[in-house]
RNA sequence: GUCCCCUUCGUCUAGUGGCCUAGGACGCUGGCCUCUCACGCCGGAAACAGGGGUUCGACUCCCCUAGGGGAUACCA
């Protein structure tokens, strides 16, 4: 039997984190497996779904890199199988109509509050009357008889046995009074109909599994495994929702974060495969397994990912990351491009990366390559380059590199020391002018290996604009 | 209220009865390296929620308490 897993957003957002986590554990399972991972858009409600939320969260997924099998199923184009089901489950006495006002449902709960005895509240009023008794001009629901003794357990992967008394699950609604499915229908009829044999979702639909179990049970068919992950909290503690901190994926594409950062750190949220840490892909698909998922919830946060980030940054292939950097620049600013640009990224973005964390601090760091003298000054530049003692330094400095014929990080290195070595200088006082004329900032690479991606040219060029 | 789940350093976690005077990672922190900032390296502080059992022996098993979370819809 091939593993079938499933991804069931409901379009009425973008795509969070919790979400993505969901995503990643099915992929990462059917992969492990050899099986398939599909994605079914739960656009039930169709009051509250968008053709924009849909479109964020494909490009969500997409941007993870967690490619679906098969064609995306949108749960919205199988009513019409929903309502056969919920015919038949009619027909064989399994379900039945309720043609109760939404005050009496009220009154009902309300009831059952009071008592506080059970979980559930519709009082079964219609299960055993007689449909002749049906008032006229209501259009009923229909809801499924579940068991009213005993108990249910559900064999979880990730939560264990988990069981629950059947008092505390009432009749459900199956199929709404205009004929449209509930999720509960839904999910169930399109689980089986697309043979899945794993549901691994998040923990707060463990309460929906023991109802469903009884609507498969109804129906006569396999309930598949179920495995409840638990889910990812704010800061706070509370459930990721949009008042606790839970952005979209795109918001952390935009900060910066590169993609196998976020499989990997979402890896780890919840999952462990001993004390490993960075995991890649790959690795993740070979070592992937349910047993390993943690059940208590976890928080988000975002000092691991960052650094797990600044260690992706450096695996990250330098060709495709300058690409990547370039085109950001062009989008931000405006001023243009120098012509060596690419080049000089492509030759400076190692020394780059290694002090980023994000794709977007790579970014602002590239400007001392990627645009041509005169340059931009921090305060802390200004301030030592108004000391005339350190523009003799610089000026004595730009002739003695005017005269290398070597220009490589060694030559320059040693021609640098000297000139320190018999002004009685210590380096620090000669780099960091160097690094102000030729960054405009305190903070750079290494100086040697900026003036050697920078050129001879340039690197002339910007002594000589400072030290006038 | 009721039902369900959870509880190891601040955070993510290892740990499946003796290997634990509880390990790793992030963060914090002392130092080294050093042309700045990073990186890297060496060190430090930091946790088994509480109480009962079971056992020769509990972080590990059971019970209770507390705390946290989730679910309680003709939403998904």
């Amino acid at each position: 039997m091939t593993v079938v897993t499933r991804f069931a957003p409901s379009p009425t957002g973008y795509l969070h984190i919790g979400g993505a986590r969901t995503a990643l554990f099915n992929w990462l399972f059917a992969r492990h497996h050899g099986g398939k991972y599909v994605l079914r858009v739960e656009d039930t409600d169709q009051k509250r779904s968008t053709q924009d939320a849909i479109d964020k969260i494909f490009e969500g997924l997409s941007w993870l890199g967690l490619d679906h099998d098969e064609e995306v199923i949108f749960q919205s184009q199988n009513a019409g199988r929903h309502a056969e089901v919920a015919a038949q489950l009619l027909s064989d006495g399994k379900a039945y109509k309720c043609y109760c006002s939404p005050e009496e449902l009220t009154e009902m709960r309300e009831k059952a509050r009071e008592n506080g005895t059970s979980g559930s509240f519709y009082d079964n009023r219609w299960r055993d009357r007689d449909p002749a008794d049906a008032p006229a001009g209501v259009d009923p629901v229909v809801r499924i008889k579940m068991p009213l003794d005993g108990d249910t357990t559900i064999s979880d992967l990730v939560q264990g046995d988990v069981t629950r008394t059947n008092d505390t699950l009432d009749d459900f609604v199956i199929l709404r009074s205009d004929g449209t499915p509930t999720y509960m229908l839904a999910v169930v009829v399109d689980d089986h109909d697309m043979k899945a044999t794993h549901v691994i979702r998040g923990d707060d639909h463990l309460n929906n599994a023991f109802r469903q179990f009884h609507l498969y049970q109804a129906c006569g068919w396999d309930v598949p495994e179920f495995a409840h992950i638990p889910l990812i909290h704010g800061a706070d503690g509370a459930k990721m929702s949009k008042r606790h901190g839970a952005l979209g994926v795109d918001h952390y594409a935009d900060l910066g974060i590169l993609p196998e950062t976020m499989r990997n750190y979402l890896l780890r949220l919840g999952w462990s495969h001993g004390d490993d840490e960075t995991i890649s892909t790959e690795q993740a698909i070979e070592w992937f397994n349910l047993d390993a998922v943690g059940r208590s919830p976890a928080r988000f946060d975002m000092d691991r990912l960052l650094n797990l980030n600044s260690h992706y940054l450096k695996e990250a292939d330098p060709s495709q990351l300058s690409e990547t950097v370039l085109d950001i620049a062009v989008r931000n600013s405006e001023k243009p491009l120098s012509e060596n640009a690419r080049q000089r990224l492509e030759g400076g973005i190692s020394g780059l990366v290694q002090r980023a964390k994000t794709v977007i601090e790579v970014v602002d760091s590239s400007n001392l390559y990627l645009y041509d003298a005169p340059l931009s000054f921090n305060d802390k530049a200004k301030e030592l380059l108004a000391d005339s003692e350190i523009q003799k330094r610089i000026s004595d400095l730009a002739e003695i590199l005017s005269g290398l014929t070597l220009w490589d990080e060694n030559t320059l290195d040693s021609a640098v020391r000297a000139y320190a070595d018999t002004n009685e200088l210590k380096l620090g006082l000669v780099a960091q002018p160097l690094r102000a004329a030729l960054t405009g900032s305190n903070v750079s690479p290494g100086i040697f290996e900026v003036m050697v991606v920078l050129g001879r040219d340039e690197t002339l060029e910007r002594l000589k604009l400072t030290s006038l």
